[in-house]
DNA sequence: GATGAATGAGCGTTCATTCAT
DNA sequence: GATGAATGAACGCTCATTCAT
């Protein structure tokens, strides 16, 4: 076997880990998540994971670090399909809102690292980079608006932080409680709460 | 010592237990509490807190009662500042934004119990009961105006479910970052958003 | 309350207590019987039972004491009805194996101890002494027959061992499964079988 | 390491276990016998016995099964050396009195069972079956003999029961006193009374 | 590389025992 | 005398981690 193949072998094991982990935390929560369900999840003796990630906590960054890249992955995909700019705001902003619904598992992931990130330091900054980043994403479809003085001035992290909060505890309540409200009929109150608040002047 | 005497103790105590447990969830996370911790915190040894509960699980059962009763406490203190309508609605809709700033422990901990209510099914249900109270609370100063028809017609628990996502959603951010952004000014921007958009047509 | 009352009270609550120990001891078994139990069964608190017991220890002690007294009255009871020599030395032999039937706690208890005498050295040597008693007690029946040369030559401690080891053997048995033999049937061969050993010379 | 090896490793320590546990419940009592005892006496640790045996009761099971299948391993080989009818009777019968003589904790071990088995219903059911073949056992010798006509008309689980009463109850009086008396004479007084009884018609 | 045997720290829990009331 | 609050040792058990194969 030649260096790229081995390097194949061990990239598809580490996501293959990575997967179930992601997979575990959100069915068991972070902390009920053990080397053996990984293994399990995973088809992997408990022995191969730790050829792999040396500590268990490892393994929880990278778990944080393809969160982060999926998410991006994902509100990417749907800009995609932007044709006005009103759209490609909206898919910046609060497009989101459709991935809690399309994959609750993710909610449950997010939630777990931000309970984490409250008393965990090792993770902390990891979650802590991962909001920062996305409450610039989230803000910036605002950005053209804002400069061209259609938009009511607002800082951006601010409007950033108002529709993470949407995205985030909406998607919680919904996880929790799917028979609590309707998902769409909320997520489009958010959508256009914040439209009509930039738009006002 | 008589009977009335023995129950203020054991109350006290039960009170100090459960106090002592809310600080260990907010400090370590839920998963992270260990007998001995709740210990260490109440400055009771563990064979005591055995005493009076004799499984951790009803701990944070009572911590969850607790924090119920501690945050419509809380609400309804703040509401009997308000003077006039809109204020009163003004406290109950987003009013509870100002617990977050002033015990970042309460955000931590419900926090905690949100991620736990996705995995754990003993604690799921007080946790689902809790959310669908608050939401109820939250948009009860809403309910005269819907009614004269001052208001935009929306489902109460429709905009119940909005203002709890900005009060966990916000407290959750800024919990995890207090650099991020400036609390107060998007406390204000999710206060203004909610009221303009009820009173838009 | 003069001296004489006091020490009335005083004996009943040990009696309370021990009988509750006996009881315990034949429901649970003897390493699962708890201070906690001792208390419910006898309808007295825990404190009190370590006001009349300062260990769970000595509590066992006086159960023994009283399995001891509690044997001897009984066998005494039965050979007041004894009528002739062999009838007598009939209830002495294994007129034990009735009690068996009669109170299978007792048999409980005993093989409690028994287990116990194997491997614990404070309650052992209690144990040893009830054993070599009742093994006396058992072949003391025999002994007219034995001087006047009407029996077998036999040691009265060798008879007696076997006497005993058919009482406990068969209770044993009987005790755990009561579904498995006819416990009259085999307690008169077992007479039988003893009786005619010692006539056969 | 192959299959096998990994096989016969696991069979080893396995054994290990099961041997180090026996030998604790025989000194010990089984109600004292701890994972930490269990992992000193094999010479593992106690995560090495936890590998293997997920339950501390799983072990005890295993005693269990390892006792009878012991027993019967060691009459067997006992009537391997009959060479008369009367001498394979007699080995079937109460062969079982020379194991107590020469293995005490086999003695030690059975009573804890005997004794676990009134109030435990875990094992109970085990060492009930374990008596049921042993009465068997014990009185299979007898049966040539019965239908020829040769003995007494008695029921085999009868004298089995009589048999095995004689055997457990010499035993355990021989382990908690061995000074009482001539172990060898009471076993010779035992074998001859039962071989009495059953040729008088 | 891949496995799981082995380890021991740390958990929740039970319980005999002490002692203030 | 009588109570039960309080203590801490010891238990069974889980688990991340190491390491020989």
């Amino acid at each position: 076997m030649n260096s790229n193949a081995k390097d194949n072998k061990k990239d598809k094991r580490v996501s293959q880990i990575i997967d179930a982990a992601y997979k575990c935390i959100g069915d068991k929560g972070y902390e009920n998540v053990t080397m053996q369900s990984i293994a399990e999840y995973s088809g992997l003796s408990r022995g191969a994971i730790n050829h792999y990630f040396k500590k268990k906590e490892a393994i929880l960054v990278s778990v944080i670090e393809h969160l982060d890249h999926k998410l991006f992955e994902l509100v990417d995909n749907k800009i995609k399909d932007a044709k006005e700019t009103e759209d490609y705001m909206r898919f910046r902003l609060i497009g989101s809102l459709d991935l809690a619904k399309e994959d609750p598992l993710f909610i449950c992931v997010i939630t777990d690292f931000l309970a984490l990130a409250m008393s965990n330091h090792v993770h902390g900054e990891g979650i802590r980079t991962f909001l920062k980043k996305y409450r610039h994403l989230s803000s910036a479809g605002l950005r053209p608006g804002l400069e061209s003085g259609e938009y009511r001035e607002v800082k951006p992290e601010e409007i950033g932080a108002i529709s993470m909060a949407l995205i985030i505890g909406i998607g919680i309540q919904w996880v929790i409680d799917k028979e609590a409200f309707d998902y769409d009929k909320v997520a489009k109150i958010a959508e256009d709460m914040i439209m009509d608040y930039m738009r006002t002047k």
